[in-house]
RNA sequence: CGGGGCGUGGCGCAGCGGUAGCGCACCUGCUUUGGGAGCAGGGGGUCGUGGGUUCGAUUCCCGCCGCCCCGACCA
């Protein structure tokens, strides 16, 4: 390609509302265009960067056993009322009437139709076990698009569904493919870990994340250092610390004007956070819920969603409080019978707590579990923390920022019970295929490869997802001698079969580096009066210090070995 | 959805009662050519939008819309 006839201009200077690297760069570079809050085009040169991405995806599908397939995007509300996920989908899901009044909605992911498609095929347990993938567009309405293409609302994703006639048929095709995602993300260029994850509104069991570190990301991960545990936030177990030993003493109010918070109260008697019980109140489906955790720890909603096998929890109101008759400032589950009643279990590993008294200006002394009271939910609803020390070994959780590019999930029959998508085993059963689904969003993927891979001049991009591999820059372009070599290079370059991006425009030599430098195309050949003197053709990587002279005879060879390497 | 910020040529910004200017980019010519060149000439904006105040509004006031950031939420 010239770059006099590409499409798109650099920019010397970002959109003031671009705040990431990746955002800024691949706008400059003219990779991308927005078009609303959380909705790009693609120029050529992102285009091109995002099908280098497609292919590297379909090959490591293929290799795990998969099929590519393609759903649409508008489909019919009904199958979603099928899945009970019309109303629930979060975010809502986009829809509107076809002009018969039908109503439609965009797809945010394709459980649904897929596990149609899937019913077409499936009678026996001989036609098990399949992978189904597709390349395919999603509208996610998000609340809140951020950093470019980091979280859109419209977005090419990578869907695959595996369907398997039993339990280890369901973890061989989950293991397959989350090897397949490992190679996708180091074939890209990315250092991924994988964690454990909740399976969030997808639904199912098992699930895990796979975690690209990087400040700009929005995910947060806990990894131990010494075993290897991984687990984003949403899911991460921790050991809670005991408190030491005391033997259970009798309840004891006592007066505590103006102290409502726990902070407050630890300093009050003079204790660590740990030694209090603190008591939060939440909302869910209709019934305020008093949860009673150590004062040294946060409750995670996720985890207590899962505690009440429920889908959507928030912190309670001070209506809602108010309407349970507990004084906020000083309440607790001592007593009550009336307050659902969930305990972290951090509460056992102490005793002689310090808590509410449910009276306005008091708290108790030696509050003991389950002696004072009761727990309708005893489970862990704790948050972990940077610091906190692991459970499975000695170390100690490091909470990493970072970007999700990846999730996979094993879902069980959730969807084909509902949908009905079942086959006869070889005993004449009817049962249910269990399913899985993986996705990975292909801009995203995009964005974070720039994220990890840039400095300070710009994009470094790895081969194999960068638009062009060569950067063939003409200095002194309008030199007949020069332009004469350039242009033969060129085409000797392509024809060899590399991808080259030819500067041919004329422009000043510092016009020309800064754009090489911006693109990031892994490597740099420079044709110009000085080269030709020196010798023949300067070969730069991306991002090396040094440049290597050679023949231009020998220049399409020297390219291709330091692309080898690079 | 809560909090904050910003909307002026393609991009970055200034102007702030008398209907617009700078840098980059763009066009023409000449010069220049190893890290975003110089000179000269030129094209392009109903100042987000609706209303109000005023003789007069890009400028002051109110509403709305859009975009960004933090939080909530989420692949």
């Amino acid at each position: 390609m010239r770059f006099s006839k590409l499409f798109g201009k650099t920019l010397r200077e970002a959109p003031a509302d671009a705040e990431t690297v990746s955002h800024k760069l691949l706008t400059r570079a003219g990779f991308i265009q927005q078009v609303a809050a959380g909705i790009f085009s693609y120029l050529p040169l992102g285009w091109r960067s995002l099908d280098k991405i497609r292919r590297i995806v379909r090959e490591e599908m293929d290799r795990a056993g998969g099929q590519e397939v393609n759903m649409p995007v508008v489909q019919p509300r009904e199958i979603w009322e099928q899945s009970g996920r019309a109303d629930s989908f979060i975010p809502p899901l986009a829809q509107f009437l076809d002009r018969r009044e039908r109503p439609m909605v965009l797809a945010p992911t394709h459980e649904e139709v897929v596990t149609g498609m899937a019913k077409a095929g499936m009678f026996s347990y001989r036609d098990l076990p399949f992978i189904l993938y597709q390349i395919q567009t999603k509208f996610r309405d998000e609340p809140r698009p951020r950093g470019g293409l980091l979280r859109v609302r419209e977005f090419e994703m990578k869907d695959a569904y595996s369907f398997d006639a039993d339990e280890e048929g369901m973890n061989l095709s989950y293991q397959a493919m989350a090897d397949g995602y490992r190679r996708i993300f180091s074939r890209c260029g990315l250092n991924v870990i994988m964690v454990e994850a909740d399976s969030g509104p997808i639904g199912g069991r098992d699930s895990a994340e796979f975690v690209l570190p990087a400040k700009s990301g929005d995910d947060v991960a806990l990894v131990c250092e010494e075993c290897g545990y991984a687990a984003n936030a949403e899911k991460a177990v921790f050991r809670k610390t005991p408190n030491p030993p005391e033997r259970q003493a009798a309840l004891e109010k006592f007066s505590t004007p103006g102290i409502e918070t726990i902070q407050d109260l630890a300093a009050f008697e003079g204790v660590p956070r740990s030694r209090t019980a603190k008591a939060v109140f939440y909302y869910s489906s209709g019934q305020v819920t008093l949860i009673t955790i150590r004062g040294d720890y946060e409750v995670n909603e996720t985890k207590l969603r899962n505690a009440l096998g429920v889908e959507e929890v928030r912190l309670a109101t001070p209506e809602e409080v108010r309407g349970t008759g507990l004084p906020a400032g000083s309440a607790s589950a001592v007593g009550q019978q009336s307050v659902r009643s969930v305990v972290d279990d951090s509460i056992e590993l102490g005793s002689n707590f310090l808590a509410g008294a449910n009276e306005e200006g008091f708290h108790l002394r030696n509050v003991n579990f389950p002696r004072d009271f009761k727990a309708d939910v005893l489970a862990d609803v704790a948050e972990a923390g940077d610091g906190y020390p692991c459970f499975r070994c000695d170390g100690s959780l490091r909470a990493r920022r970072g970007i999700e590019v990846g999730h996979v999930f094993k879902l069980g029959d959730v969807y084909s019970d509902k949908l009905g998508a079942g086959f006869l085993d070889d005993a004449g059963n009817h049962r249910s295929a269990l399913m899985g689904c993986y996705g990975i969003g292909i801009g995203r993927l995009l964005a974070a490869a720039v994220e990890a891979n840039h400095d300070d001049r710009g994009m470094v991009l790895p081969r194999a997802i960068a638009p062009y591999e060569v950067y063939l820059a003409g200095i002194n372009i309008e030199d007949d001698g020069v332009r004469t070599k350039a242009d033969e290079l060129y085409h000797s370059l392509r024809d060899s079969g590399l991808e080259v991006l030819y500067d041919d425009r004329d422009e000043p030599p510092g016009v020309k580096f800064n754009d090489a430098d911006l693109l990031g195309l892994p490597l740099r050949a420079v044709v110009s009066r000085r080269s030709l003197k020196s010798g023949g053709v300067e070969i730069k990587r991306r991002g090396a210090q040094s440049v290597e002279v050679v023949s231009v005879d020998c220049s399409v060879e020297a390219a291709r070995q330091a692309l080898e390497t690079s």
